[in-house]
RNA sequence: CGGGGCGUAGCGUAGUGGCUAGCGCGCCUGCUUUGGGAGCAGGAGACCGAGAGUUCGAAUCUCUCCGCCCCGACCA
């Protein structure tokens, strides 16, 4: 029983200075955690409780899918991760540290290394899999910008999963399994999430999905369709566009254009001369672009943007994207800054890369590779020939969703899970095979599973505060029921002790207010500061013999004789 | 790393060259009070982020450094 009156707690009245975010603000006010350092958090006693609930409810998932739990340790040494190049990879994010010797060590990011050379060590037959293992552990990223409080700390809590298969059908299946123990996981955490289809990066082709939860101080923004449930990634969300019949379009014709290097002034010069309603969709905008030494160019309408982040994801092997500088384009005097047009590709050796909506058919003005002149006409498949789409524009809100064509909002969220395939680059790497059936070796194949543990404290708070404090689902919550004893003389704390009591028989969780010193006024206060999910007030109310019982999250209350509170008060548990 | 803001007691803050650094919350003692962050009285608690400089005199002005928050870039 978690007692008032010796809890090591201090509410705060104010809001902390450097706390922005609500969730932030309200686990520092409420007691449950406090700054350390940037991204760096200690956890009091509300907190570590809450925390370990998260823990708990994690483990028993994981543990009833069959999936077994390890634990590595946080300070590792340098070895595993040169093999796989992460020591250099990870770059500045990792910390890394080093023993009396000069040895190098690294404070662990994430552990495939780890867990692929544990399972090396031990196993080496096909028969052994598949295996899945799991860790709950604190990892460390040196993040460039830590924020939000607990939503993106330096160190944090992860639970991270590893599954090891032989063939790619069994990674699928460890996949659907943790995608399904992922679902019931974050169900019974109470969070609202939406299971998002994320890029899997250049390695390609591998299956990466996020589960993202609404929030608005969510750091990750993403595409939702409201009218059949179609989530994706910004970068993952595809475009759909149909070919357009081009047999009645003009030839393509050059024009003049004096001094319309930019899109805006290309329109308004366009309306001047033609007064045809020119927009900047009807343009067609040529980045040029260098990708791992190679110039290209891509393809958008002229009213958007090129997404890069996007356009990398979706670039087949693409490794390093920059755009085109000045010094590019005095290499290449053929390519007039302003006025690139993607008719001579071909003949200057540019891979010529389209966004979807430069569908095949449609008709554009575009640059004519010639300074102050723009070709007017100018058709996809008749005057250019593409060498491939790319998701590479800007995605925005109404734009149509790729399942039901109805228009699509963009999101907040935050991140509290990714599960995917990683295939075998890492056992690859660290060169773990087993034998098959054959006596032959082969490498096994992996995926990996993460959930944000400390993060989805934040998450979970998030989701559910309100105005006047936190507001926690029971599961999660320090208590189940908070019992508050208010008045001066004895009989009300007497009460509140034995129903506190009686409760816990029962098998619940439960946090009991007996300050003798503190006014009704600060515990209630402070109980709805603190969150549990149901508020018990014995006071007034026992001159009729009854106590008081409170929702907390709907503020509904009822009043119960005091022989049946018990009871009653774990009915509303249920 | 770029832009912005900030650093005064455990927390929130006032104080833009002047003498003993002020207030609220919280904390301690006593009395009163007990259904919505009680009242009165007394009290403890601050090398004003650090260092250097300017000055008769610096929390206040200058420089350097450190730290924190927000936006951006970046990042499972």
């Amino acid at each position: 029983m978690l007692r008032m009156s010796t809890l090591f707690l201090r509410t705060l009245r104010d809001d902390p200075a450097d706390a922005e975010v609500p969730s932030h603000r309200l686990l520092v006010r409420a007691g449950y955690i406090r700054r350390i350092a940037a991204g760096i958090y200690s956890w009091l006693p509300l907190g570590y409780i809450t925390l370990r609930n998260i823990e708990r409810i994690i483990r028993e998932e994981m543990d009833a899918a069959g999936f077994q739990e390890v634990h590595f340790p946080a300070l590792l040494p340098r070895d595993a991760y040169q093999r796989t190049d992460r020591w250099t990879e990870y770059g500045p994010d990792l910390f890394r540290l080093q023993d009396r010797r000069g040895g190098d060590y690294l404070l662990g990011p994430t552990h495939e290394e780890m867990f692929t050379l544990m399972v090396k060590g031990e196993y080496s037959s096909y028969k052994d899999l598949p295996l899945s293992l799991y860790q709950i552990q604190t990892k460390y990223r040196d993040e460039l910008r830590p924020r939000s409080g607990i939503i993106r700390g330096r160190e944090f809590v992860m639970k991270d999963s590893y599954s090891f298969d032989l063939t790619d059908e069994g990674l699928n299946e460890s996949y659907n399994k943790h995608r399904d123990s992922y679902i019931k996981t974050f169900d019974r955490l109470g969070l609202k999430y939406n299971i998002v289809s994320a890029t899997s990066g250049a390695m390609g082709g591998s299956r990466s999905e996020e589960f993202l939860a609404p929030c608005e101080t969510g750091e990750d923004t993403y595409v939702l369709c409201e009218a059949c449930g179609y989530a994706a990634n910004v970068e993952a969300m595809k475009t759909v566009v149909e070919p357009v019949d081009s047999t009645s379009v003009p030839q393509m014709q050059v024009v003049d254009t004096p001094n319309t290097p930019t899109i805006d002034s290309l329109v308004q010069v366009l309306n001047e001369k033609f007064g045809k309603g020119f927009t900047g969709a009807h343009t067609l905008k040529n980045i040029l672009l260098v990708a791992d030494g190679k110039t290209i160019s891509v393809l958008v309408p002229g009213d958007r943007e090129v997404d890069l982040k996007r356009l990398q994801a979706n670039l087949p092997g693409a490794q390093e994207i920059r755009l085109f500088e000045e010094a590019d384009f005095a290499k290449n005097p053929a390519l007039v800054k302003g006025y690139v047009g993607p008719q001579e590709a071909k003949q200057l050796g540019i891979t010529l890369y389209a966004d979807p909506r430069v569908a095949p058919g449609t008709s554009w003005v575009t640059g004519a590779n010639k300074k102050d002149c723009h070709a007017l006409n100018v058709v996809n498949g008749r005057d250019f020939i593409v060498d491939g789409y790319v998701d590479a524009a800007e995605v925005r809100k109404g734009d149509a969703c790729p399942q039901c064509s109805a228009p699509v909002v963009i999101d907040r969220a935050i991140e509290i899970g990714h599960i995917f395939q990683l295939g075998r680059k890492y056992a690859q790497a660290l060169d773990l095979t087993v034998l098959d059936r054959d006596g032959k070796s082969q490498v096994v194949t992996m995926g990996s599973y993460g959930i944000g543990v400390s993060r989805a404290v934040a998450a979970i708070a998030e989701q559910t505060l309100d105005e006047i404090g936190l507001c926690w689902p029971a599961e999660v919550a320090p208590a189940e029921i908070h019992v508050v004893a208010t008045g001066k003389d004895d009989k009300p704390f007497i009460v509140a002790e034995e129903l506190a009591a009686q409760l816990e028989g029962l098998g619940r969780r439960v946090m009991l207010d007996d300050r003798r010193d503190a006014s009704p006024g600060v515990k209630f206060k402070d109980a709805e500061l603190i969150g549990n999910p149901i508020i018990v007030v014995v006071g007034k109310s026992l001159a009729d013999g009854k106590v008081e019982v409170r929702i907390r999250r709907t503020a509904e209350r009822m009043e119960f004789p005091l022989v049946d509170a018990a009871s009653e008060i774990v009915k509303l548990l249920s």
